[in-house]
DNA sequence: GTCTATACTGAGATAGAC
DNA sequence: GTCTATCTCAGTATAGAC
């Protein structure tokens, strides 16, 4: 059986998402995702630091894609504009990748120690967005803020495009921005 | 020795907050808690569901005050604006509250577990001000991006006052709001 | 790979308020 | 008597130490 390293992860995350979904994420241990996936409950615990983390393992490549995209932003383009040009340049992937991420999301927002950990993820990625930002010389509020709106801007986008993808990725995201701006059109003071 | 519920509760919360300052909140357990608090580990998961909820009780009232803010918001005021003025209405509260929640805060942003929570505890909020600006009429989407985005800004006008104090949390969220509506001016598409 | 600490759960007993 | 809060005891599973 092959057991090079980068295999046994793969197998314990698609073990771990079949028997989230088959029997619940509580009523799910350790060992029997390792089982499913051939190998011993403390190797799961070498790969993962927790059972939670089995599911979490896109947005380190998410985070670089985007920080990334945020460097090369042309000069003069605001935090919110630079924002929504580097969740564009992602779509594609994401739009590749939702065979997995719509029943991931599924298991995550029905269960509430799962759906904690993704909001962890998402305000890291936030911080890492408003550290791309600032690197790029905007003022630290203005960069939290900025990454902050705008990241919940593209999680709903991409939140509701997997709960109902009639409307494509590329068009939530496109609302959201719109909707975005629109908001401060109602503002007076 | 008095039994009544909300005693308990208190003593039970009082008595975590110090052992988690004393003893980092990793190296408390929760019979430990009880035994201070005079009660059997038992009763401690009767009162609060897991370990981490014991530092998180406030937020229902916070809740309630800023909904019913929104509630009572002046027609014709946009969604940022009315939860502008649910954030300043509970200012004088939470100045008041400072004493408990810096300590708090101190333990919760230095615990990854506890962290953790507190996002969970702040979008459960924000989807309630997403729901109260709703049922004043704001259309959905647009509702929960105000609402997101908003409490964005408000936890981290509250998060750097408890921080440093210097500048009063008044300030803090005036100064968050103007930031807020300068970023989404500054967008050109 | 083995062992241990501890978070958390469930069932049943007890004690006190009413 | 009922009802509710608490305690006792026994157990499972995660996670970390060795």
């Amino acid at each position: 059986m092959a057991r090079n390293e980068d295999d046994v992860r793969v197998r314990l995350q698609d073990a771990a998402l079949e028997l989230f979904r088959e029997c619940g994420y509580d009523r799910t241990t350790a060992a029997e995702i390792a089982a499913r996936a051939g190998v011993t409950e403390r190797t799961f615990f070498r790969y993962f630091p927790d059972k939670r983390e089995v599911l979490f393992d896109g947005e380190a490549k998410v985070r670089g894609a985007l920080t990334a995209s945020i460097a090369d932003a042309p000069d003069g383009l605001g935090p919110l504009d630079t924002l929504f040009r580097a969740f564009r340049s992602i779509q594609l992937a994401l739009e590749d990748y939702r065979p997995f991420s719509k029943p991931r999301h599924e298991v995550i927002s029905t269960t509430p120690a799962l759906a904690e950990r993704e909001l962890a993820k998402m305000a890291a990625l936030a911080d890492a967005l408003a550290a791309a930002l600032k690197a790029r010389g905007v003022a630290d509020l203005r960069a939290v803020l900025a990454a902050r709106t705008g990241m919940a801007a593209f999680v709903h986008a991409t939140t509701s495009w997997l709960d109902d993808p009639e409307l494509g990725l590329g068009e939530r995201i496109d609302l959201a921005s719109r909707e975005l701006k629109a908001l401060l059109a109602e503002s007076d003071d």
